[in-house]
DNA sequence: CGAATCCTACCTACCGGACGGTAGGCAGTG
DNA sequence: CACTGCCTACCGTCCGGTAGGTAGGATTCG
């Protein structure tokens, strides 16, 4: 779960790429200059050049390692389960601890696309696309196996991902709600959502 | 639903904000540059200062009018309805709507809050806090009601806010698909998760 | 009525400053 | 003596914003 720091001392590259993910994560990628990041690492500016090519190198190395952890995570928790609505319980409970636990990189990577070069956004695009394809995956064999109501899968499995990014956004690490409490409650709307089990359309009467 | 167009000629400072719109969404409000706007309006960069005071302000301004017109939307679809069931659809109905059909500002309302100054900043959270608290209270009362499943009120509608937001980023107005029809796979798929009629917890068996 | 004045909506030219990035040097380590 | 990891000093570019001017239509006033 802790990329970027390795045992014994951390390295200066390491130190600039947290520094970093504080600084795009707090003031978004083009607010954020070079100096700055040196300035929070302790040295100079031209420093940094040492460590990486350019500024839109850290953005994309930030990024890859994010979407790779990201997608390595999924297939982890995913790893071992068969039934269906385990498998979507466990994605969503992945993709929400992920995002909350990884908070600001993960917010870089949904929001700072733009900075990227032309070659490096299209492989974090591919990257995107291939974890999206898992959730996909998941709700069309839901859907074909009559677990779950017949859905657009596509439009779904976004509104999914994107809502299940929300929590990332307004979660405090040091607030009253446990990661895991709040991983359910996605867990259980989503679910509620897509299982059979109520007759969309009629409403149930109050208090039934 | 048309604003900065009014009748007859249009005026240079609708056309700026036009272009503007364009713009931010398309590169981001810290990568558009000022002259590029005013190029793209066909006048120099210094006569855009004519119509705004600054760049900060062409900003705010696209972001208080979405913000407005998104609540006055709302007011207005939900003017008249009484019961909760149809209160709720009405108001993802209405999000959705809005979304889809400005796309653009509303996605620069949702990610370009930090280009804002400490005033303009708070100014537009506030109206967003009043927008929100729309949906809360019609959640509040659909659980107390017991037309609604018990949840958190507040993740709940940060949340519903946040999956109804999805359509406006893959969203392409000469798609196949028509805003309606998206709006209503959101509607169905809220509701679903809100109302009761399952039995959490318990997996239906398939077919059934 | 015509002359003087004002206002609108733009222009050219420029400013200070910050930016991403580079050249070249230097201290410490092996 | 080479390499690592940093430094100082500097580059050209572009940025948001300002100063000051001007064409021309509308308005005011002797």
């Amino acid at each position: 779960m802790l990329s970027y720091l390795e045992f014994g001392m951390p390295s200066m590259k390491d130190k600039i790429t947290r520094v970093a993910i504080e600084l795009f994560h707090q003031k978004g990628y083009f607010a954020t200059s070079v100096s700055e990041i040196a300035g929070q690492c302790g040295i100079q500016k031209a420093s940094i050049y040492y460590h990486y090519a350019s500024k839109e190198n850290i953005l994309f190395h930030i990024q890859k390692v994010t979407m790779d952890e990201l997608t390595g995570y999924l297939r982890g928790n995913l790893d071992g389960r068969d039934d269906i609505e385990a498998r979507m319980r466990a994605a969503v409970h992945s993709h929400v601890r992920f995002h909350l636990h990884r908070q600001k990189e993960t917010f870089i990577a949904n929001s700072e696309l733009r900075g990227l070069t032309a070659a490096h956004y299209r492989e974090i695009v591919a990257k995107r696309d291939e974890y999206e394809q898992i959730f996909q995956q998941i709700i069309r064999e839901g859907c074909e196996t009559g677990v779950f109501v017949p859905v657009d899968v596509k439009i779904l499995s976004y509104a999914i991902l994107t809502l299940c990014n929300a929590g990332a956004i307004w979660y405090n690490p040091e607030g009253r709600m446990a990661v895991d409490a709040i991983a359910d409650i996605y867990e259980t709307f989503v679910l509620r959502g897509l299982q059979k089990g109520q007759f969309p359309g009629i409403t149930p009467k109050p208090g039934c």
